[in-house]
DNA sequence: ATGGTCGCTATGCGA
């Protein structure tokens, strides 16, 4: 079986991208961040007529998260139990930040971790409480069954070492690169969901998103943020990963690439 | 070749 993970900055504006990338790579699961729509807007036709089933969370034009699978879509969960919500008193909102099904017997959840903005930013905050209880669900999850096949694939807005950013002295004084948000990331993975795409796809220089601006990507200047962990079951079963740079080239790329897993059969 | 932001019921904001 072949999970991935794309951030596709809209997916009614990558819809055709999102389909040729299934067929291209003959992908079984793939999740999906800022969709950026409401679920009646999330564009399933194609995604149907190319025989996969689609669970979407979106409120608005912000976020919106989805699991596209052909190989089952059983036991929707939209959030995980004690996710944050953004915002204050009634302001105070439940985002579309994170769903998961079942597909082919592996739980996958499709992920995007708050950005941070900046280091003084209440976002920040919001970001690091995010990944606390994500941090908390998972060890629940593991603590209830040690075998269960899992996979945290999605966004996570963190680069987790010096050689997953193009310039450390760029981002100094920035998000992502931070010691409270390397911690957060090492906190997930110290529950025992491991990096199984690192030791198929080496660095330095390999990343998984470019910025639009600044020629970002003909220059080599990347980070890598996107991210399959995997649950000790799960990563037994991992025989390969890659990033789709391919994805990246050309007019209409989002400014992330998919992250590919391939599991052996069991 | 991959090319000096992009996408959103927007015209500033979030990334």
């Amino acid at each position: 079986m072949r999970i991935a993970t794309w951030n596709c900055n809209s997916i009614r504006s990558r819809v055709d991208r999102a389909v040729a990338f299934l067929e291209r790579h003959d992908v079984d699961v793939l999740t999906l961040q800022e969709t950026k729509c409401r679920d009646e807007q999330f564009p399933l036709l194609p995604f149907e007529a190319a025989g996969y089933e689609v669970a979407h969370v979106g409120h608005n034009q912000w976020n919106g998260v989805a699991v596209v699978s052909r190989v089952g879509l059983q036991d929707v969960q939209v959030g995980f139990e004690g996710m944050p919500t953004w915002g204050d008193g009634e302001a105070a909102a439940t985002e579309a930040r994170a769903i998961s099904a079942v597909a082919g017997g592996v739980r996958v959840w499709s992920l995007y971790v708050p950005n941070g903005r900046s280091l003084d930013d209440p976002h920040l905050l919001y970001k690091l409480d995010w990944l606390a209880a994500l941090r908390e669900a998972g060890t629940g999850w593991l603590a209830a069954d040690p075998q269960a096949e899992i996979a945290l694939m999605g966004d996570w807005n963190i680069a987790p070492t010096d050689e997953d950013v193009w310039s450390v002295e760029h981002y100094l004084g920035r998000t992502h690169t931070s010691d409270a948000e390397r911690a957060a990331f090492s906190a997930v993975v110290d529950a025992g969901y491991s990096d199984v795409v690192r030791p198929h796809a080496p660095g330095p220089g390999t990343y998984t998103y470019w910025d639009y601006t600044q020629l970002a990507f003909p220059k080599r200047r990347g980070m890598r943020i996107d991210f399959c962990l995997a649950s000790p079951a799960l990563a037994g079963r991992v025989g390969g990963a890659f990033i789709d740079r391919e994805e990246r080239k050309g007019k209409g790329a989002s400014d992330h690439a998919p992250v590919v897993v391939d599991l052996t059969d069991v």
